[in-house]
DNA sequence: AGTAGCACCTGATTGC
DNA sequence: TGCAATCAGGTGCTAC
């Protein structure tokens, strides 16, 4: 489930179940499944095969499980990390070995898992195959901070280093999120969504978080001014925040909990998915339109489309309407 | 350096 | 009814 809400509703999830346990079989049923690895499935299956999974960490919207040779101790130098993508509609099913159903016809990948509490199946479904597992190294932060959320350790894995701390990390530099969000030629909701600069924002919450602080998706970043740019950022932490209280938004069967089951916020969406309904806050109709390949939603009355000054020599051209 | 565009996939829904 | 076009919540590579 693509955003840091559902990202984070799957790692809790998946924490409470499988920090502790020792992976004891992986079978892959697509190897495309596994990625970033030369030695593709075969090396994915030796490399975590007979480890111990030490915590379940997150950070924005990738997932990782740092991997030891012992018992459990999130304290300690992992010695690897499985990590993990879910794209567009990737998902993880646990199932105890009671009750374990066939794969389901999506399921990429399966690990069997032996712990505490009895034998488990993990499967890692995924429609579009855009998500991926893949085993790697890590290395340790810059800043000295714990990697993420659900480790104490500062490991992160390579693959995750490019990515910024995400919107609802303690350790995250708002300062210079607020200074980037005001920088450059790209409209605000493009800078929200690259993940260098803070990480976790993903189509449904940039346009949210755009509605709650009035500032319309296009407008160019170094048009933004401080205040509303910490504005900004201030409504992403208070939306993910309160979405994930609503264990995150499904709008189908393709974006579930660990157990299959799907969160409420939908329901309390005010832009995303609400085209031609009226603004909860001013009765303006909400606007859709495509920017950049992304399906965009906005109130043309709160969130005005950015207007250049008239300048009295120049002669511009009309800037379309809202 | 910063940014736009496209490629990577499957499946459900819409329109002719 | 059937087939094609369109749409879907992400990331990363390439080329300008």
């Amino acid at each position: 489930m693509p955003e840091l809400p559902e990202v984070e509703t799957v790692r809790r999830g998946l924490d409470r179940r499988v920090t502790g346990a020792v992976i004891r079989r992986v079978e892959i049923f697509r190897d495309s499944c596994v990625r970033l690895m030369p030695g593709g499935a075969a090396q994915f299956r030796d490399e975590v095969t007979d480890m111990t999974c030490l915590s379940v960490a997150r950070r924005g919207k990738f997932l990782w499980i740092p991997l030891g040779n012992g018992p459990a101790e999130d304290a300690e130098v992992p010695e690897a990390s499985l990590s993990a993508h879910l794209g567009m509609s990737g998902q993880f099913r646990i199932h105890s070995a009671e009750a374990m159903p066939e794969p389901h016809p999506h399921c990429r990948a399966r690990l069997s898992l032996q712990s505490g509490a009895g034998d488990l199946t993990l499967d890692f479904l995924d429609q579009r195959t855009f998500g991926y597992l893949h085993a790697e190294e890590l290395r340790q932060t810059e800043d000295g901070h714990p990697a993420g959320t659900g480790t104490l350790t500062p490991y992160l894995p390579q693959s995750v280093a490019h990515i910024a701390r995400d919107a609802l990390d303690p350790a995250l530099n708002v300062a210079a999120v607020v200074a980037a969000l005001g920088r450059g030629t790209r409209g605000i909701k493009q800078v929200l969504l690259d993940q260098t600069v803070m990480s976790g924002v993903g189509n449904i919450y940039a346009d949210e978080a755009l509605w709650r602080a009035r500032v319309h998706p296009t407008r160019p970043a170094h048009t933004v001014s401080f205040r509303a740019a910490t504005t900004v950022v201030e409504s992403v932490q208070q939306v993910m925040a309160d979405a994930l209280k609503a264990g995150g938004t499904s709008f189908d069967s393709l974006y579930v909990n660990v157990n299959g089951e799907s969160g409420y916020f939908a329901r309390d969406l005010d832009a995303y998915g609400r085209e031609h309904e009226p603004c909860s806050r001013c009765g303006a109709s909400i606007r859709r339109e495509r920017v950049s390949g992304r399906s965009t939603h906005w109130c043309p009355s709160c969130q005005r489309r950015y207007a250049p000054r008239r300048n009295s020599t120049a002669v511009r051209a009309k800037t379309p309407g809202m």
